[in-house]
DNA sequence: CATTGCGGGTTAT
DNA sequence: ATAACCCGCAATG
């Protein structure tokens, strides 16, 4: 799936903006959800990469170099009310690429029939407070890609599913397409719920920071209605399964929201039944709510970089965060984070950091007493917010850390992650040739090779193929086998200057063309 | 109609 | 200069 240390072509080094990529003879299997700061090397004819697709919803950003696509990641659909569905999953929807699609997304009600929220965006911000973004290179004999940040926010639902439910119309009524979401779905939830906060970095310069995103916008007193007009549904008092930390994918208990039978179908709602209902987040009372305060040019924009300012604010005002809002029209973020309801509000250490820069996140990370190691599963952040955690799955869900730690260790410990390939210079519209006779490819804006981050993926689903989670799921059963092997397991360090460096210009037959 | 990519533009750092 | 984003356009399916 995502990145890894043993990519085929991780074991080098190179950024998507250098000058010189090393020249890649092995490639990777296309990852649909690559996450964490990765590079990929895909084949030119891989299909996949040709048309930089992505599991995340991501839509094209322009960064002004036509020879590096950028990418940015539009988070997902969520229900404001976070809604607990019948099986006990959520809502998770994949966001539209196009702003006009996707503003009409917002503010539909929730496919949960038993639920009167509304569909809104939890926006992305894993790349330093803003979204994580992807950068794609073609070359000619291979695609290069490169991800920045770890998204802090479920999965929405596949592409190729949410094209499915769209040619087919109404998709929410066909039964066949409800089984195949609910697996993927479950799929996905366990995943997630199984990684941990993917990064460990410290932020030498500025120190540990507190990257709780708060509110950017103090909200007590912008209770809305997100129900469309002429469609208010608004009369009844939903019974919250409000337990914020159910949202926090890292936590022991989260689940991955999943679409339900009775989204897709046509059968009769069943009674809801919420059973981790703990208290009712006041936040969500709709009784009184005018329908037309949900205005398209407020829902969604301009990811904001999270202000390590707002911080203090973030643990008190767990229950009135506001949920996400980005204005498409002005960029502007008019209600903020219901992710945080997502996540852990008890952030000791947030650690968040790319190749450039150090950054904020709205994982709750756990510090590792080794700053250049971090398992990155879902294990090990129980903190504070187990109440409704039932201690036999934490155990279990522990023993699948303890088996992941030490595969991780092991495999560490064999040291052979790392090759040195042979580089592929590109500098601007030449062509170029190494002693090896290495074709060399053509690339504008060439740079000075900036060796500021060392990182290091494993990827485990290599070890255990999609079927084989479908299947053990269907089974109801999700053995630590299992849940391991689609495991990220990465080494971020992300000290800049304490980074040991790769490689060197020597390394680099560097060639500039200005 | 949505997706995708392109590119001119703005704003902030 | 760099990065993030807005917006319109065109090609595509």
């Amino acid at each position: 799936m995502s990145c890894r240390v043993y990519s085929n072509s991780s074991s080098s080094d190179w950024d998507i903006n250098d000058s010189a990529i090393p020249r890649i003879n092995e490639f990777d299997t296309f990852s649909e959800w690559a996450d964490g700061h990765c590079r990929l090397v895909y084949r030119a004819d891989n299909e996949d990469a040709k048309r930089h697709s992505s599991g995340w919803a991501m839509r094209n950003t322009n960064n002004h170099n036509v020879h590096i696509l950028k990418k940015s990641c539009l988070g997902v659909l969520v229900c404001s009310l976070r809604c607990t569905l019948p099986n006990g999953d959520r809502v998770h929807l994949r966001p539209a690429i196009c702003d006009k699609a996707r503003k009409k997304q917002q503010g539909k009600p929730c496919p949960n029939r038993q639920c009167t929220g509304r569909l809104e965006i939890l926006a992305c911000r894993g790349h330093c407070g803003y979204p994580v973004t992807h950068f794609w290179r073609h070359t000619d004999h291979a695609i290069f890609f490169q991800a920045k940040g770890v998204h802090d926010h479920p999965r929405p639902e596949a592409k190729s599913t949410s094209e499915a439910r769209r040619s087919l119309g109404s998709g929410r009524r066909v039964r066949g397409l409800a089984v195949l979401l609910a697996k993927e779905a479950a799929l996905g939830n366990k995943l997630m719920s199984l990684r941990e906060p993917k990064r460990q970095c410290r932020d030498l310069t500025s120190g540990p920071r507190n990257l709780n995103p708060p509110p950017l916008i103090a909200d007590q007193d912008k209770g809305y209605c997100s129900c469309p007009p002429f469609e208010c549904i608004c009369n009844y008092q939903p019974v919250l399964p409000t337990t914020l930390q159910q949202y926090n994918p890292h936590s022991p208990t989260y689940q991955q929201p999943q679409v339900l039978d009775s989204y897709w179908t046509q059968e009769p709602a069943q009674a809801q039944s919420y059973p981790d209902v703990a208290t009712l987040n006041q936040q969500y009372d709709f009784t009184n709510i005018p329908a037309d305060l949900f205005q398209p040019e407020e829902i969604f924009q301009l990811d904001q970089p999270i202000k390590p300012d707002f911080v203090a604010t973030s643990t008190s005002d767990i229950n009135r965060s506001p949920s996400t809002l980005l204005d498409l029209g002005s960029g502007t973020i008019h209600r903020e984070f219901k992710s945080e309801e997502y996540w852990s509000q008890n952030i000791t250490t947030m650690i968040n950091d790319d190749s450039n820069n150090s950054g904020s996140s709205r994982f709750n990370l756990s510090q590792s007493p080794d700053n250049s190691l971090s398992l990155n599963n879902n294990l090990v952040p129980a903190i504070n917010q187990n109440q409704y955690m039932e201690s036999a799955k934490i155990d279990d869900l522990y023993g699948v850390h303890k088996s992941a730690q030490s595969y991780f260790q092991q495999t560490m410990l064999d040291g052979d992650y790392k090759t040195q390939p042979n580089f592929e210079i590109i500098a601007d519209n030449k062509v170029y040739f190494d002693e090896n006779m290495q074709n060399f490819e053509a690339f504008q804006n060439p740079k000075t090779y900036k060796p500021n981050y060392q990182e290091k993926y494993i990827d485990l689903g290599q070890y255990a193929e999609y079927n084989n989670f479908l299947s053990v799921y269907d089974g109801n059963k999700m053995n630590d086998s299992a849940m391991f092997g689609d495991l990220d397991f990465r080494i971020n360090n992300c000290v800049s200057g304490a980074s040991s460096l790769h490689y060197s210009h020597e390394n680099f037959d560097l060639i500039s063309h200005p």
